[in-house]
Order: C-alpha cells, then structure tokens, then sequence
DNA sequence: CCCGTGTTTTTGGTATACCAAATGCCAAAT
DNA sequence: ATTTGGCATTTGGTATACCAAAAACACGGG
C-alpha cells in the first residue's frame, strides 16, 4: 500500500439524480403561483430532448420528485408540478414544527457547546438595522438556522425525513420573511432559542422551537390570501 | 346510462406500483435480521422474471423503496434490502415521537370528541388478561392505536410522513411488544393518553404520547442487543 | 348549429436492446 | 505457488421501440 492519500473517484452522480437535482432546482426556482396552469405540466419527451437525456432517468427523476411531494402523477395524463394549497402549506409547517423541536431536544441534551456556539455565528454578519438592507441574505440565513438545529440533532433519519420538506419551508420563508416586520420578532426568537439550548434547557428549547415554527403558521394563515 | 352499478375499473394500479407494494409486503414479511447477507440483495432481471414483468417498473419500484429508506442503491453494484442498525431503529422511534406527539396535540385541538372516543374501541375487545393469549392480535391493536392518532390529527403531509416510517415502527413494536410486560405499561399509558385527549388537554397529551415513544426508545436501546 | 361517432395523434406505461463498469476466472510470467 | 494482466460474464444504467389509453380532431347525421 502507498502512501498516497488518495480520494474516492465521483462515480456516484448518475445521469438520473442529475436530472433529479436539475428539475428539482428549477421547480425551487419558479414562482409556481405565477405562471400559467399549462406551464405545470412536466412533458417526459420535452425534458428528454431538453436535457439530452433518454426518458428512462427522466422518469427516475420524476419518481423520486413525486414521494417528495413536487409533483404528481396522474395516471395516463402525466406528471405536473404540485402547487400546493394553503392548507397544505400550513400542515408542512405543523410538521416541520415537531420535526425541529425535537432535534433541539436533542440539541440540548447531546449537542456539544462549541456545535450550539456556531448557531450563533450564522447571524453574526447581520447587524442591527443591515437586516432590512439585506433581506434575501437574512431569509437564507434564517433557513440555515433552523436547517442547522436538525443537522445539530445528530439523528440521520431526523435530517432525512426534514429534507423531504425543506424545500416547501424554503418557499413559504422566502415569500414571508418580508411582511410587516417579521424579521424583527424572528431574530429576538432565534437568540431565546440559543439561550435555552445553551442552558441545556431541553424542555424550554423544544417548546420555543415549536411556538416559532406555529407562529409562522399563523401568520401564513392570517396575511397569505392567495390559494 | 344504465342501471348497472358498476365499479370503477382499476387503471390507477400500473404495474409498477403493484411490483412496488409486492416487495414491500415481501420485505415487511420477513425478518431481515436471521438470513443470509446474499438474500439481501435485490436483483433486477431475477424479480423481473419472477414476478413476470420487464425490468423497468422493478425499477420504478426500486426507486419508491429507496427513498422510504428500505432499500439502498449501491452504484454499480445493485439494491439492497436495508437493515437497520439499532441506532438508526432508535432515531426511527424519535422521529416519531416528534410526529405524534405533534398529532397529538392537533387532536386534543381539533379531533371531534366521537372521534377521539373511536380511539377506545380499538382495545375493547382485550379484557384483562386476554391480553397475553393473544399478544399478535394487541400488537397489531397497539400500532393502530397510534397510527389513528396521527390519522386523527387531520394532516396529510404529517400522516404521508409518519407513513414512510411506519414500516420500521411496525418491525419494532412486534419485536418488542412480547419482552418483560411491557403491554401492562403500554396499555395504562395509553388510556392516560386517551383521556388527556378527551380533556382536551394538548399539552399533557403531547408529553404523554412523547415520552411513551421515547420509553420504548430507551427499552430499545436497553433490551435489544443484537445489531 | 349541435351532438355523437370514428379516426388520428399524443402520451404515459412497459418491454427490450445496448453499453460500460465491476467482478471473477484463468493462464502466463516470475 | 503467487501474482498479474486480460478476457468473459454479470449487472446496473441508459436509450429506444412498442403498445394501449386518452385526448384532440374531423366528419357526418340530425
């Protein structure tokens, strides 16, 4: 055996999880409330010729993107972009809300310190009144707080099962996080949240967590009129 | 129109999702933890052949099992039937705590009372000790339990999350509804449950469900040596 | 002008053919 | 006897061909 420290050869990016990310992406990127209902429909022969790819990982793809819950297939008609209702919105809220709350139980209970001290370090950039200036950057780092305490969890399957939601939650922050001053509660939020789990205080941890997370859902449901 | 009342032909059910639930149902059947390493494996052009189709839904089907976590996708080398190790079996009962201990509180919120009065009917018919002469039937008893506690919550996006897992809770509880009385535990805790619900009690029935997985997470973790 | 019927076209579902990576085996070299 | 290079086989990944159901269209009778 060499010395060479050598790293694995990237083998793993298949032609169909390419073409998984590749829709995936663009489905993250489109105001689906914009567009036209045609638009929603997902052509397998289009997106084949589109991606210079065959059907067959087009369809892989398409599989995969409907157990998240992006599209839908309706038999012998073919696979269109879900749009989801509000309804809908505020029940991936609900369960982004016990998914989260429990990984900061688990946060408080297991998380090593210095791994709590860099949830601090997501929103050291932002200061004061540059929130308001940087709103999109703020949104996203918003995301990463929260996506963080799961990371932070230690638990695979919690992270797993969070990430079929992620994208829903990407959605309904970036359309929210500039009404009526939210951004202001949020961060007061977010510091009480830290403080508890660096108290080790896995009850009040969780219970901040969650009352955030319902928080936004009431506010979707009160401001959110469309759908 | 005729009179005939006839039903619905079933077009919803394409070949691919029938070779889906036919390896799940296999997969659910067996123990996965006393065969031999080479039955793991899942060989696209044998099940074609065995369940008489082309290799194409096998696939499709492949794909769906991936993602629900029960098999793994090797590049280059095929699909594998997953088996858990125990803390992954312990972040699966976590994880849904979290979900229905959430539904939990929505039922106590939301849940019409007859509703929540159907949750004691499931258990009517174990009186005292019958319990032990029939421990197949209470298990199967047990998992509805809370399964309909989730169903009860009125949530889609949480009761299609929680069913991703459930396969795992389900090889759980059958292996370990049998060891050292844990019914007469169980069955006590669930009547609390029950009737912190009909109190309309969100918070105590949230903690109650809560700590009713995570005990079975810690008996887990105690009693289950191998893997 | 409208409705129903037959035909064409589109399109998703399935089967099959092809390819390239990975593995196993065997023989030749040392 | 061990190692190694190459060949054959296996097998997953992809492309393509085929089929049947459904939609779109055209047409003819009312």
């Amino acid at each position: 055996m060499s010395a060479l420290e050598l790293g694995a050869i990237r083998s793993d990016t298949s032609i169909s999880v390419r073409v998984y990310e590749t829709i995936r992406n663009a489905i993250t990127a489109t105001n689906l409330y914009e567009i036209d209902h045609a638009e929603l429909r997902l052509d397998e022969r289009e997106l084949a010729g589109r991606l210079g790819v065959s059907r067959t990982p087009i369809r892989e793809a398409l599989v995969r993107l409907e157990h998240e819950g992006l599209v839908t297939s309706v038999p012998r008609r073919g696979y269109f972009i879900c749009r989801k209702t509000k309804g809908e919105l505020l029940e991936v809220i609900v369960v982004w809300a016990a998914l989260e709350s429990m990984a900061a139980r688990l946060v408080a209970l297991n998380a090593p310190a210095t791994a709590i001290a860099s949830l601090r370090e997501i929103f050291a950039t932002f200061e004061g009144d540059s929130i308001v200036a940087h709103l999109d950057e703020y949104s996203e780092a918003n995301l990463r707080f929260h996506q963080r305490i799961i990371e932070l969890s230690g638990s695979e399957t919690l992270r797993k099962t969070a990430d079929g939601i992620l994208i829903h939650m990407r959605s309904i922050r970036h359309r929210t996080i500039g009404e009526d001053h939210r951004f202001e509660r949020s961060i007061v939020d977010h510091m009480h949240i830290i403080e508890a789990l660096e108290q080790r205080d896995a009850e009040l941890a969780e219970r901040l967590v969650r009352d955030h997370a319902l928080a936004l859902a009431r506010h979707v449901d009160a401001v959110d009129t469309d759908l």
